[in-house]
DNA sequence: TTTAGGG
DNA sequence: CCCTAAA
């Protein structure tokens, strides 16, 4: 084959490879929902299956079996159907927010689209992605090469963060530079690990990689991008549901549920990709005009499933809980 | 300890 | 993504 990637390589590599390493994450995720990790696989079919909020469960208990706070009754029972649902749901742990979230669950469009819903769907598990099919084809090979690059690749982490962080602020941050503190941008202190946490998913590839575009002669404008995980669809679509589960705020609750797996991700990335997927709703939501569309959808082409499960969820609450609605509480009660 | 907001 | 302030 090509002698793609080699050692001594220059700045020429360097921009191919960045365009390449985006296409390795989509590539490893295709990797495991095809068959090599079922717990991606679950998860997508999870997802897919529970569609709008839980519109179509079936009984699957793949990934969200494990709920011992909430004893599973977040399981679909939302949009199973309108009626009973919380039937034998013993509010052990039902404060207030928690409870009522799940009893309303903002999504109401799902059961009246079904239709759609199953288009998309269908869209979404078998092919994820157009794109993907051309990253795949070349992906997979370079997968490969890049995994070989990654293993030599000496643990050369951020040499020029140091430098900088010093001449910056020099907070803490000079502190982790390449001593004994390894890069860990967030080691998982499996302090709370209530469950267990496989950690299958923490292939340090996307990491690593990402060091490669952080070469040195990235002149200073890596500052706090350190790596930056991609977000899949597959995550997208947890993340939503999670909300639409448990609520917008929560992000502790999901993290723990729906991301149980998922050692990267934390309670505050997840708020912030939701922030992230609120401006882009917000942003298309106005314009109708496809051809600006179709330029964002380029990046990262989101199903339309899971944008009208956005801009649900973004119509319910702004961003941050909202009043909380609590005068329907009290005005329910009273 | 978690959430919210800003960089 | 990282950091900081407030609950």
């Amino acid at each position: 084959m090509a002698p793609y990637i080699t050692q001594g390589e220059d700045e020429l590599n360097l921009g191919a490879l960045d365009g390449i390493l985006d296409e390795i994450d989509e590539v490893e995720d295709l990797d495991f929902a095809n068959g090599l990790s079922d717990i991606d696989l679950a998860e997508e079919v999870s997802a897919l299956g529970r569609g709008p909020c839980g519109g179509l469960h079936f009984g699957d208990s793949i990934s969200d079996s494990h709920s011992p706070d909430h004893s599973g009754s977040s399981n679909g029972a939302v949009g199973t159907s309108e009626t009973s649902t919380v039937t034998t749901t013993p509010d052990m742990k039902c404060k207030d927010e928690t409870c009522r979230r799940r009893g309303r669950c903002a999504c109401s469009f799902d059961l009246g689209k079904v239709d759609e819903l199953e288009k998309d769907v269908g869209c979404l598990v078998p092919e994820p992605s157009d794109e993907d099919e051309k990253g795949a084809a070349e992906g997979s090979r370079i997968a490969v090469n890049a995994r070989e690059k990654r293993q030599r690749k000496p643990p050369q982490r951020y040499i020029e963060e140091s430098s900088k962080a010093n001449s910056r602020d020099g907070h803490k941050q000079a502190s982790a530079v390449g001593k004994d503190k390894p890069p860990l941008w967030r080691q998982p202190k499996k302090k709370r690990t209530g469950l267990v946490e496989p950690e299958l998913e923490d292939d340090s590839s996307a990491s690593e990689s990402e060091n490669i575009i952080l070469g040195k002669k990235s002149t200073k404008s890596v500052d706090r991008r350190k790596h930056q995980r991609m977000w899949t669809v597959g995550e997208v679509t947890k993340l939503v549901d999670g909300i639409c589960e448990f609520g917008v705020g929560h992000w502790t609750d999901i993290k723990r549920l729906s991301f149980a797996a998922t050692a990267y991700r934390t309670p505050i990335d997840l708020r912030d990709k939701w922030r992230n997927l609120l401006r882009a709703s917000y942003a298309q939501k106005p314009e109708k005009g496809e051809a600006e569309q179709k330029e964002k959808s380029a990046g990262r082409p989101l199903p339309k499933s899971l944008l009208r499960r956005v801009r649900e969820l973004a119509a319910l609450h702004p961003y941050p809980r909202k009043t909380k609605t609590r005068s329907s509480f009290f005005a329910r009660n009273s």
